[in-house]
DNA sequence: GCCGTTTTCGGCCCGACTGTTTTCAGTCG
C-alpha cells in the first residue's frame, strides 16, 4: 500500500460519488483527501497504522475510518460497495475534454455506456443524440476528444519518463559488464514527447546484460529480450529498449540510435561524399576512399566528416549542420549556469509552501534569487490575489529578506492575468509597486488567433509587464495551444523587449523549442521558469534548460543567468 | 464529508464559456 494507492481509491470514490450525483461538497472531502494523501507532508501510512490521522487538517471522522480500513486491511468496504456493478472502463471518461459527472451519468443511465469504446460507437451510431443536452456539435468534440486520447495514448511527457529513464540507466552503469552506456534516442535528444526510452551499453556480454535488464525490478512485460537487444514495458505502458553493442561500435551505435532520423539521413549523404558509407556500426569504406580516422568517441565521427561537435539536442536537421560546418554551433546553456529564477507560488494563491519554503528550498540549490508570482484576482479557482493582498506579500518579501543581507533576494512579482480584451487584472498604480511581473492567459482560450494575438500583444505593451508567461497555453498530451501568431509575439517582444518564458512544468514546457531560435536572432531574452507550486517543482529547471539547449539557446540569452547584482539592474530596483 | 462556531448547523471558490434548454446546465480553469 503507497501514498498513491490510497489517493487512487479516495479519487475513485469522488468520481463514483460525482455519478449517484452525490453533495458536490463530499465529493471535495474525498478529492481532497486524496490530494492530501498523494502530496501531504505528512506520512499518512504511518498516522493511518498508528491510528492519528486526526492529526491531519482535512480528514475528519469518516475518511479517518476509511483510511484507516484501507491501510491496515488493504480493502475498504464502502469503496467496494460503491463500484460493484460498474466496469473500471468507466473512470475512463472522465479523463474525456467536455465530459463531467453529469453527463457521464446521462450517457450511464439512459445509453449503458461505460467505456471509451462503447461511447465512441454511441457517437458514430447517432444513439447519443436522442439525449437531452447533446447535440451535434457535442458529438463532434467528442469525437475529437476520443481521438486525441487514442493518438496519445503511446506518447508520454519528458517529465513523466526522466525519473524511469535515469533509473534505468542507472541500473545498467551498476552491471559488472557494463563498460560505458548512455541514453540515445529522443530522450537523448529531450524531445518534450517520448514514445520510448533508449538506452545503448558497451560490454564483452552482451546476453548477460539484455538478460539483465529484462528481468530488472520496473519491468512489467518484456516485449523481446535477444543476445544484443531487449525491448520491455513498464507499469505506466512505456517502453525501453536497450541495445548492447561493442566498446569499438559505441560511438557509431549512440550516434546512429540518438538520431534524429533525418539527422542521420543528412549526415549519412555527408558520410558518402567522403566515400564513406555510415551505419550503426561503422564506417566502411568504398574502394579508393581515403581511409577514416580512428572513431574513440561520438565527436570524432563528426570531426571526421568535417563538422563541429553538434549536440544531440540540436540533432533536428533544423539547421545545424549548416552551422556545424561553419564552426558556428552555439555554447548552449548548462543548468550550473542559472543564478535565480521568475515565476513560482505560493499558499498566497494555489502553491502549496510558504514565502519562507520556498526561498529556502531555492537557497539549498544554490540560487540567489526567487521571483514570487502569485495569480491575481480573476484566477478565482487559484485563490487569485485581490491589490490588498498583494501589497501585503510585497511588505513579507521585504522583510524578509533583511535576513539575507544581499546574499539571497526575494523578488516581488505577480503572475497577472491577461484579461479578455488585452487589458491587465491589476491596474498600472499597483504593477509599478512590483519587483517585475508575469502577463499570462488563462481564461476564453477560444478566441480566434487575430484576437488572441491582439490580446497578448496589448498587454505585452504595458511598460509594467516584465515577461511573458506561458505563451500558447499547451498542456501537453492533454490540451491543444490556443490560436496565436508566434511571430507576431516575438517581433512583439523584441520591440518592447519583454522577455518570453519558457515554462517548465513538464506539462507546458511553453514556448515551445521550435521557435526560441529565431526569438534569439531577434535579440529576445528568455526566462527560465518552473512555474514552481511547491518546492520540489523548482526540479523542473533541469527540463527547462535542456529545452532552451533544445532551441539553440546559450547562457546569455536567459535573464536567469544573471547574477543577482545584474538581475536588479536590469529590473531597475534597489 | 469537513470545519468551526455567535457550537450541532450552515458554509464550503467564482466566473466565463459553450451548446443548446429560448433562460440555463454543465464543464473548465
Amino acid at each position: 500500500m503507497t501514498r498513491e494507492d490510497i489517493a487512487d481509491v479516495l479519487e475513485n470514490i469522488a468520481l463514483l460519488l460525482e455519478l449517484k450525483g452525490e453533495n458536490v461538497f463530499k465529493t471535495r472531502a474525498y478529492r481532497n483527501g486524496a490530494e492530501i494523501a498523494r502530496t501531504g507532508d505528512c506520512d499518512i501510512i504511518g498516522l493511518a497504522k498508528e491510528n492519528r490521522l486526526a492529526e491531519i487538517d482535512g480528514i475528519g471522522k469518516a475518511l479517518q475510518d476509511k483510511i484507516h480500513e484501507l491501510v491496515t486491511t488493504g480493502k475498504m468496504d464502502y469503496y467496494e460497495d460503491l463500484r460493484s456493478g460498474f466496469l473500471p472502463t468507466l473512470f475512463d471518461l472522465f479523463e474525456i475534454q467536455g465530459l463531467g459527472p453529469k453527463k457521464i451519468k446521462a450517457l450511464y443511465d439512459k445509453l449503458e455506456i461505460d467505456s471509451i469504446e462503447s461511447l465512441k460507437r454511441a457517437c458514430e451510431d447517432g444513439s447519443i443524440s436522442q439525449l437531452s443536452g447533446f447535440g451535434t456539435k457535442t458529438v463532434e468534440k467528442l469525437l475529437a476528444a476520443i481521438e486525441l486520447r487514442e493518438k496519445f495514448s503511446s506518447l508520454f511527457r519528458l517529465g513523466d519518463v526522466a525519473v524511469l529513464a535515469e533509473s534505468l540507466l542507472d541500473a545498467i552503469r551498476e552491471h559488472p559488464a557494463t563498460l560505458q552506456c548512455c541514453h540515445a534516442g529522443s530522450y537523448r535528444r529531450s524531445k518534450e514527447i517520448l514514445h520510448d526510452v533508449d538506452i545503448l551499453v558497451a560490454t564483452n556480454h552482451p546476453g548477460e546484460l539484455t538478460k539483465y535488464f529484462s528481468e530488472l525490478e520496473i519491468v512489467e512485460d518484456v516485449i523481446a529480450c535477444g543476445s544484443t537487444k531487449a525491448s520491455v514495458r513498464l507499469a505506466n505502458g512505456l517502453q525501453a529498449d536497450l541495445r548492447a553493442v561493442s566498446n569499438k561500435e559505441f560511438p557509431f551505435a549512440l550516434q546512429y540510435f540518438s538520431g534524429s532520423k533525418e539527422h542521420n539521413v543528412a549526415l549519412r549523404q555527408r558520410s558518402l561524399k567522403k566515400g564513406w558509407s555510415l551505419n550503426e556500426y561503422g564506417f566502411s569504406v568504398k574502394e579508393d576512399a581515403e581511409a577514416p580516422p580512428e572513431i574513440q568517441q561520438e565527436e570524432d565521427i563528426y570531426q571526421a566528416l568535417g563538422l563541429q561537435y553538434i549536440p544531440p539536442e540540436l540533432r533536428e536537421n533544423r539547421g545545424e549542420f549548416e552551422a556545424a560546418e561553419h564552426g558556428e554551433i552555439p555554447k548552449l546553456i548548462e543548468l550550473e549556469n542559472l543564478r535565480g529564477t521568475f515565476h513560482n507560488h505560493t499558499t498566497a494563491s494555489d502553491g502549496r509552501n510558504s514565502l519562507e519554503e520556498m526561498a529556502e528550498a531555492a537557497i539549498d540549490l544554490g540560487l540567489e534569487y526567487l521571483g514570487i508570482a502569485d495569480h491575481s484576482k480573476s484566477s478565482f479557482q487559484a485563490n487569485g490575489l485581490y491589490p490588498e493582498r498583494l501589497l501585503k506579500q510585497i511588505d513579507e518579501i521585504k522583510a524578509l529578506n533583511k535576513q539575507w543581507e544581499g546574499s539571497f533576494r526575494l523578488l516581488a512579482g505577480s503572475e497577472v492575468d491577461i484579461l479578455k480584451d488585452g487589458s491587465l487584472d491589476f491596474p498600472d498604480d499597483i504593477l509599478k509597486q512590483l519587483d517585475y511581473a508575469v502577463a499570462s492567459v488563462h481564461n476564453a482560450f477560444t478566441l480566434s488567433e487575430d484576437e488572441m494575438t491582439a490580446r497578448i500583444i496589448r498587454a505585452m505593451e504595458n511598460p509594467y509587464i516584465t515577461m511573458l508567461g506561458h505563451v500558447t497555453g499547451r498542456l501537453l498530451l492533454k490540451r491543444e495551444a490556443y490560436a496565436v501568431n508566434i511571430d507576431k509575439i516575438i517581433d512583439c517582444a523584441a520591440e518592447t523587449g519583454t522577455i518570453i518564458e519558457l515554462n517548465c512544468s513538464p506539462y507546458r514546457l511553453d514556448m515551445d523549442w521550435r521557435h526560441w531560435r529565431k526569438a534569439r536572432d531577434k535579440g529576445v531574452l528568455c526566462s527560465i521558469n518552473p512555474d514552481a507550486h511547491r518546492v520540489e517543482h523548482l526540479q523542473f529547471l533541469s527540463f527547462g534548460v535542456r529545452l532552451a539547449r533544445k532551441g539553440w539557446l546559450r547562457r546569455q540569452d536567459v535573464i536567469n543567468t544573471k547574477p543577482l547584482a545584474e538581475v536588479l539592474e536590469f529590473l531597475k530596483i534597489q
